[in-house]
RNA sequence: CGGGGCGUGGCGCAGCUUGGUAGCGCACCUGCUUUGGGAGCAGGGGGUCGCCGGUUCAAAUCCGGCCGCCCCGACCA
């Protein structure tokens, strides 16, 4: 059968780059626009987005928060008060200077994220320690500029959920920060079916005007990290700067804890990275918009009439079966007369579907249906088989149950094989430059043997990790740059 | 921000070196045959070649300027 001639996406164990961006147009997640490093995010991609969006937006609302809605223009005066805060985003701010033909008097900022807007709104909400503490998100774009475009990964702006909360304590701040990165730790692995390794940033990558950042860091498929979100324990910087007190019980003025913390659809670029393969798309049956496509198959308008008639009710069954606790199935009847089956079968593939059936007059006959599975190539599972139409839904929500597993265990495999223990200067610029992948070693804590390594080997300091996230690797006692005790143990990568 | 590339029907591209009736694939429309792994044949519709200026009898093509987007590197979710 002759393939078209345009239209395929490339390979990518050759090029994963133009893969990532061939799946991102043929799958239609997103295109670009007629503005400079914004996309257009399309109704599939964008359907996935609000599956995972859903996801997270219940599990904050279920750790106690209500979500608001603050301005898109901030003021430069109040994005300037935090020292180090615009001293971070500076770079980045797109600013509007006229309204109308008239120049104002202030330029407004385009919110790069709102802890400024945060910080000038709750200056005057929080009085009192029964205000305590103040736990808000909001569902928000935002702008940065920034001077190279990826899709969903870098794009000017781009949609996320920043939080925003205050607290009587730093202990209670703090304990929020890790609460909110082990919300977001669930929902990466258990909806997105990616593994993560949490813990802290160093000094150098921190958020602007935070105490400490904590951070989700994965490997993607070409075993490059990238950060999937960040938890920020900003002390009391934001509170200090915005002149927000309360009188507290002993009848002192206090300045309250702060966090924030951003998800954003960067991770929809993650699961395209770390699941996809040679033939496009894989989802996790958790996010996916779509769970199950029925491809009919007939030749004449009575084997059509049959497959209908056949296809009806197994449609409806599975619409009602219950998957992943609360969910439906969900599914899509592929009724288009223009394009073959065959057609159908890659052009679904392509998008990721977990499960395609197909259903044609022998099925009919047989009162059978046939299942197949979108599994990653390198799995050898995924043949097609003949199940009986009476226990469908049951078997469907099995196998989508079965898939996000296996899903997830395959990139727990991954993310093991490609994170290594790298003992010295040596062996980490060999390793990092035969192999890549997570690195980890020991850090003396300084700047500057951090500078080094990243000048050295293209490398970034991603994560010092949390207690016990890396059991099975024991970790370097000397720092792998200037050989001093380790203060810490650092994963480096190159990243996104 | 530095380097490179590209702007030609909806999408992807060729044509430009050497100026002379704007072409191919996909998509689209009509008809017939097809349909269990990206269908075939026949006919058809659609483009002031990114913008402005210059050279020329004549510019998609040569020259100058501008704009836009993409890719690769330094910074960022």
């Amino acid at each position: 059968m002759p393939a078209p001639a345009s239209n395929r996406s490339r390979a990518r164990s050759a090029d994963f780059g133009q893969w990532y961006l061939d799946v991102v147009r043929d799958a239609e997640l997103a295109s670009y626009s007629p503005v400079r490093g914004c996309i257009v995010v399309r109704p599939y991609g964008f359907a996935l987005w609000e599956h995972v969006r859903d996801a997270l937006d219940r599990r904050i609302k279920e750790t106690g928060h209500e979500n608001i809605y603050l301005p898109l223009l901030v003021p430069e005066s109040l994005l300037e008060t935090e020292a180090k805060h615009v001293e971070g985003f500076s770079p980045q701010v797109a600013w509007v200077t006229h309204g109308g033909a008239d120049e104002l008097a202030e330029r407004l900022a385009i919110r790069p994220t709102s802890e400024a807007m945060v910080g000038a709104v709750y200056r005057d909400l929080i009085q009192s320690y029964r205000d305590l503490p103040v736990l808000v998100n909001q569902w928000a774009n935002v702008v940065r500029w920034e001077l190279r475009t990826r899709p969903f990964l870098r794009t000017a702006e781009f949609l996320w959920q920043e939080g925003h909360t205050f607290h009587a304590s730093a202990a209670e701040a703090r304990e929020e920060a890790e609460r909110m990165l082990g919300v977001y730790r669930e929902i990466w692995q258990d909806w997105l079916a990616i593994p993560t390794i949490t813990g802290r940033k160093s000094e150098a990558e921190k958020f602007p005007g935070a105490d400490v950042t904590l951070t989700g860091e994965a490997l993607m498929g070409d075993r490059r990290a990238l950060q999937m979100g960040t938890s920020h324990d900003l002390g009391s910087n934001f509170a200090r700067a915005f002149d927000i007190r309360f009188l507290d019980r002993d009848n002192e003025r206090r300045h309250p804890f702060g966090t924030s913390w951003g998800f954003s659809w960067r991770t929809i670029g993650a699961v395209i990275m770390v699941h996809g393969d040679e033939r496009g798309l894989v989802l996790p049956p958790r996010i996916a918009p779509i769970h199950v496509v029925v491809v009919p198959i007939w030749r004449t308008v009575e084997e059509r009439a049959a497959v209908e008639a056949a296809i009806a009710p197994v449609e409806a069954a599975l619409r009602a079966q219950a998957v992943f606790g609360d969910q439906r199935i969900r599914v899509r009847v592929d009724r288009r007369d223009d394009v073959t089956p065959g057609y159908k079968f890659n052009d679904w593939e392509l998008r990721g579907v977990p499960i395609r059936l197909e259903v044609g007059p022998r099925d009919v006959a047989a009162g059978t249906i046939v299942v197949a599975e979108r599994l990653p190539a390198t799995d050898g599972t995924g043949a097609k088989e003949s199940v009986s139409v009476d226990h469908l839904p049951a078997d469907v929500a099995a196998r989508l149950e079965r898939i996000q597993t296996r899903l997830l265990e395959r990139s727990i495999t991954f993310q093991r094989a490609n994170t290594h223990r790298v003992s010295g200067w040596d062996e980490l610029v060999d390793v990092n430059a035969a192999q890549g992948g997570f690195l980890v070693t020991g850090w003396c804590g300084s700047a500057a043997c951090e500078r080094d390594v990243q000048a050295t080997t293209g490398a970034t300091l991603r994560v010092l990790p949390f207690e016990g996230e890396l059991e099975e690797l024991e970790p370097p006692t000397a720092c792998a740059r200037c050989g001093a005790p380790a203060s810490e143990t650092a994963v480096f990568a190159r990243a996104y």
